[in-house]
DNA sequence: AGTCACTATATAACTACTTATATAGACGTC
DNA sequence: GACGTCTATATAAGTAGTTATATAGTGACT
């Protein structure tokens, strides 16, 4: 489950469930979105397991507010999972995540690597679809064929931005080390 | 649910579950994938809802394969959700699959919808980002604002590259037309 | 005074998805 | 001939995620 560790990382600073919901709408939208309904299950699990702590906080606006700290435990389940590198199924990408958050592991040789492993696959995928926009391109421009070609341009063009910002990352941790 | 709309569009060719499944690896990868396990009872329901028949063929190598194909009420569906245009919150990127299949629907105004309307939702949440990475610029560059800056435009360049796709698909649809 | 919108938490019911496991024939190889 | 791999279907158990609904205070508009 990465629900739990993209919400420790957004708990850099303390928040309630309802600003960790705002945070998934503004900016974290990219890579992924999460219901209040599935952040408050989410945040009590963690409570149990000793990653967070809670405290209420009366409100000016509407019922008090219940506001969430990482511990230090939780801190390490952050990093341990930042450690471990992309998943190879990851539907969501919950990767993007694990570069935002990898300063926590405070190692620019840990985001070096991710980066790296993040190459690697978009790099196959890449090389995959090139290969099927090839095959396409040789076949007779139906209607089919033209929406088949739409689709497998979407991806690279996604893709192609992906491998150029893994250039863009190598060069920014350069400057910055 | 759009993994039953996603199966439709691939059963463009009659094709059994485990056919199925290839094509998620080979090319849809990209957009979407998924196991057996959630594609046999996905096909089951499709076929209860009168949308896929299913016949046994005999096979060479290993168990008889079940081949499903699409029935008229399975195409009449399937041109129903591409009609309906991309849902707001796609965690999945269940539209590429709408561009794909769109074909079923014959009418090309329908592919020049769907575009726009991907332009749109694809501009704001790029000009979103804009705003993000501009704040982050002037922020002092320690570890945690080099590592969001990273996140941020690994969302930038995944969304230019989409605008660009936009643009390039309406000059592939000009063309055809 | 009534309605709407926003802040805030919470749960129930449902749907989607993953992981693990069972079965079974064909083919290759060690 | 025992083992591994590939084709092929299927189900059980568990986890993740969505949609709907309830509650409740505040402020703004009508």
């Amino acid at each position: 489950m990465s629900l739990s560790h993209i919400l420790l990382g957004l708990l850099e600073k303390p928040q309630s469930g309802y600003d960790l919901r705002q945070a998934f709408e503004g900016g974290a939208a990219h890579y992924w979105t999460a219901e209040l309904s599935q952040i408050y299950p989410a945040l009590k699990k963690l409570e149990t397991a000793g990653h967070v702590t809670s405290t209420e906080v009366a409100s000016q606006k509407g019922p008090s507010r219940k506001v969430y700290e990482r511990t230090e435990s939780g801190r390490d389940e952050l990093v341990a999972w930042i450690r471990t590198g992309p998943a190879e199924s990851a539907s969501r990408l919950a990767y993007v995540g694990q570069v935002e958050f990898a300063h926590v592991v405070d190692d620019l040789a840990v985001t070096s690597r991710l980066i790296e492993t993040l190459e690697v696959s978009f790099g196959s995928l890449h090389d995959l679809l090139v290969e099927v926009e090839a095959d396409l391109r040789q076949q007779t421009r139906t209607s089919q064929v033209l929406h088949e070609l739409l689709a497998v341009r979407l991806g690279l063009v996604t893709l192609r931005g992906r491998l150029e910002w893994c250039d863009d990352a190598r060069k920014l941790l350069k400057d910055a080390s």
